[in-house]
DNA sequence: AATGAATGAGCTTTCATTCAT
DNA sequence: CATGAATGAAAGCTCATTCAT
């Protein structure tokens, strides 16, 4: 009866029937049966589906990013430190909380409306730590946004695979394996730029 | 009017408009409009709306499939020759035809319903091949299905971001940097795996 | 407003619409139309325009059928006093809820999928009033299923003529003809039984 | 490839269907199929498919009429030996081509587009039957119409009982007892003649 | 005559949204 | 605030009919 946790209910239902048969997939009916509200209802707290879905997205793209900021920034050390801090709290959201974790993959393909890459997308995070780290000469010159495209694209990956299940186990026990084959990617020779 | 002149043009308009608004998002009104036919012929070579979407699917991802295990085949070398093929290939893809190269990746997200992964999906080819290199010792010991995930992410989130924007140029000319990331990555020391 | 004036609406008009035009003639917009709601509504309380019809008949089936066996139950006397009862009742109701009549005789004809012929069907009660008779001395022996179809076809034809227009009158008028001629109709002699 | 054998395949095939699944059911596509030609071909023989429908209840629904009426005409005696032969002739009718039969029974009760009651129908022919037996005082004063209408009646229904599985075996093992039962009904009192 | 691809109006059904209670 | 019946635009799909070959 408290709004807030109306409103709570929503979200939780939301984010889990979003996950489990896609945004446009999922009807204000199912939306409304899930939470235990009525359908009129989810327009005392949204204006609209799409703001719901843009809500939700924000909301938890938001918060993620900034968790991944600040455990780069607080983690003591170089960029493999880092690196293997952050990746170990990427699996470990995926592990606790995978529910959350798959929203945010699959928002992240949808063509999802009037919204913008957020400042603190996982993307910019990791192109900076990597632009920093080159000007610091702890990894060879390379093209920052490219570097961490592969990064981003070597932790999400895996995570996907497991999601269809051409991969089995829990990616946490991954983090490790992950974190080493990012450290190395990011010094690999780059031979090819003389050439270019 | 031949048939086939007709059928190849409503698979070439569907695979432009679901690439650019999306499967669900784009109507059979869309389809005729862009196809120029009228919405009945649709049905005349399709059973319905869903029945395209993996009649496309399933053609373009068996072809790419056999292109990419053609080409892993016939590239003399050790893997990081084939790997640097591959890699070539799907950039050039990417790069001359993006209409195409995008649709693999719209719908390898989408909760593609009665669409079992295909025993030649790039997943299975860059397994096989990392499990035979690291049989012949080429690269250490390690999980195949996760280093080939992290392979293939590091190969298909740049393109992503390419779509995305939050990267400029063209595949092929990351096409070197990707394969000496990939080989890199696939010799990142394994000192975890003594701890584990 | 309330929600079952409106599903009395609906049903009342599909009733109308089914007789005078055919089931499958009828659409859900003039349906809608009739009742004076959106065709969105029809769903709110059907599942589907299958779903009415299958609502509308069982529901009038099974209550007429009710009606026709309470009549045979109460009636005093012997077969030819029940059947008097029985046959005004049938003509009565034809005469004063007309479309009601022609929608049991429309979907009795028309294959209606799904729908098992009811225990309390006419020819049912018939065939059970017919039985019982014989097995009291009232008529000869004979089949009973058979007879009952008799009987069942010299009430119903009738009907069907007056609404073709190949017979006027009232039915109420007919029911005591209807009726003697019923009772002589059973007392036929059967000879051809011998020779059978 | 004669024009006639065509025209022929394509009544038998809608015969066939209109009965199995009904006229409205019955698609032109389901019409070309069965009958082994193109849909466009059935348009070289009729104009539309409810002039195939017209055509062929006109064509059947004539010959029947002549049939009965011939069969009345040439059996010698009173009105119970024309009654048994045309009994018999419709009984036999049904045993022998059910899905005319069907088709005959199924198209009085649609209704259909423009056709009027031909003047050979068996309501009429029966109906010319026993005014002419009334008159010669075979059988009592009594309504002609509604006397003709419960005969049709009781031979119809039975038939209808068999379709519908209400009532089993053959309708020329019915005859008999149909013939007898319809000279006893047209025999019956009618006290309630002068009553009224 | 026959074909069969193409048509497009019209069907049943869905669903985000509104609003009187 | 919450409800849930009602809405109606728009979806996917069907099918009698046409017409170039």
């Amino acid at each position: 009866m408290p709004a807030d946790a109306t409103r709570r209910r929503l979200r939780t239902a939301a984010l889990e029937l979003f996950v489990e048969q896609g945004v446009v997939e999922t009807t204000t009916r199912d939306l409304a049966k899930k939470a235990g509200i009525a359908e009129g209802t989810i327009y005392r707290h949204f204006e609209s589906k799409d703001d719901l879905v843009r809500d939700l997205f924000c909301d938890h793209y938001v918060r993620f990013g900034a968790d991944l900021n600040r455990i780069q920034a607080e983690t003591a050390g170089g960029i493999d430190a880092k690196l293997r801090a952050m990746i170990d709290f990427m699996c470990r959201l995926y592990d606790e909380e995978p529910t959350l974790y798959r929203f945010l993959l699959l928002v992240q393909h949808a063509a999802l409306p009037n919204i913008r890459t957020a400042p603190t997308s996982p993307a910019v995070i990791f192109r900076g730590l990597i632009s920093r780290a080159i000007e610091q000469g702890e990894i060879p010159e390379q093209n920052p946004a490219l570097a961490a495209s592969m990064v981003l694209g070597a932790i999400i990956q895996p995570a996907l695979s497991l999601i269809y299940g051409s991969l089995t186990g829990t990616m946490s026990n991954f983090a490790p394996a992950i974190a080493s084959a990012c450290s190395a990617l990011l010094r690999a020779p780059r031979q090819h730029l003389r050439a270019a």
